[in-house]
DNA sequence: TGCCCCACGTGATTTGGATCAATATGCGCT
DNA sequence: AGCGCATATTGATCCAAATCACGTGGGGCA
């Protein structure tokens, strides 16, 4: 289990591997989840941290109205709910999207970690300055760019992070998004999300279907998203 | 100038005197910008980390397209490019939206603050979560709320940060934003900005003119905002 | 084997906000 | 005082995506 988790874990490749061993070790109670289960709700009482082994997670909010939207996809060797376990502060849910294998590092274990090894401290704050960079590029598809262009965006992002752990293969990844998934995440109805497919598929640039995504034109595939995956650091270069 | 940095120091509150004096004291180059100045812009060769003493800035983008969007805004007290500093990569712009009195944090000397005060990279660290906090909360308006509600839950959070760092009265306060700002933040068009206002205005809810705010009917306006402020945390309770 | 549920697919219609097109209005500068 | 530019206002029209309505197909389960 170690060995999956310092596999993927990403964005803390500063990190000697005593820091390594010592996050890996301060895991707890791993655990197999289905699809569909719950990490955090909002209303739970925060505690642990969780780290993903095996499987996708995604954070979400719920609106009065009912509506939902994601704002986080967390992929094998992503830390969860840092925000709710260092904040305090329940403001979203994060939920499982495939079958998931996921630990728990208590909050007494982080506390004690980040005291004894101040590098850890750093290492999070970086990871938390890519996962920013994310969030910014959300934002920006969502307020500039049209349907076509937030999909083909999104899965340009989820690609490269697949393989910057290492689980995709030449321009072909595992992507279990469901249609409605993918409305929730980019701000637009399923239905239109699947003409969006159709017209991406029928144009041959990408194909995302029984879960995985194919992109046939990936130089097409980038200049429809406007994509320039410089944010997406693999890892975070240390500045000390 | 220690002093107006202090005093605005936001989501640094578990800092002691002496890391603040430090941190207050390792400020440079002192300066005065006019509206509309270039702090960081995209191409450029990145140093040093800005905290703004005196009035407003904003982070953008520009889309190949020629449009913009801004991704951040930033009041008295706030740092500026700590992700340009650290990642070491420009991926946005910063400007200032009115005079403004700047400082700068040189590289060096935040290095050496962060290797003697192992505290202060929490309270970067913490402030980052606070800054993701307010991301997400944009992803949640630019993907699920229409145009009035998008713009309620801007004035909201804007008038939640100024008080928050003492320079709101009973509601009430400067807001130097101009329609075009404010449609590049909110993923809308001036013209449109411009109706939803005037709709707010009629409807006695809020009025936004000469650069401040009013608001009228604070239930109702974070009843259409959907605006619930848990995530603004004044500063953040530190967990170790 | 058949039923049900959930994800996907597709057409018809509606609509929120964009776009286009003119004016106004205020403000710094000469 | 008056010119000129940036910002605000308002109407008419257009269009991307939502909404509504329905059909399909596969996979788990009784």
């Amino acid at each position: 289990m170690s060995n999956a988790f310092v596999r993927h874990l990403s964005g803390y490749g500063h990190l000697d591997d005593t820091e390594k061993a010592l996050l890996a070790g301060a895991c707890r109670n791993l655990r197999e989840l289905p699809a569909g289960a719950h990490l955090i709700r909002e209303g739970d009482e925060p505690d642990p941290v969780f780290v993903i082994l095996e499987g996708w997670a995604c954070g979400y909010k719920i609106l009065p109205d009912g509506g939902r939207q994601i704002i986080s996809f967390m992929l094998p060797g992503d830390f969860c709910d840092i925000h709710i376990a260092i904040l305090q502060a329940i403001d979203h849910s994060i939920m499982t999207l495939t079958k998931a294998t996921v630990a728990s590092l208590p909050r007494a274990e982080m506390e004690a970690l980040i005291q004894a090894r101040p590098m850890l401290t750093q290492a999070f704050w970086w990871s938390q300055l890519v996962d920013q960079s994310i969030s910014r590029s959300w934002i920006v598809s969502m307020g500039r760019r049209k349907s076509v262009e937030r999909v083909a965006h999104l899965m340009c992002e989820l690609y490269i992070r697949m393989r910057n752990i290492g689980l995709a293969s030449d321009h072909e990844c595992r992507m279990p998004l469901t249609q409605l998934v993918l409305a929730d995440a980019l701000g637009l109805t399923p239905v239109h999300v699947n003409r969006v497919l159709r017209s991406l598929k029928a144009a041959k640039v990408m194909e995302l279907s029984h879960g995985s995504l194919q992109i046939l034109e990936p130089e097409k595939l980038a200049q429809i998203a406007g994509f320039d995956g410089n944010y997406l650091h693999e890892r975070v270069h240390g500045f000390v």
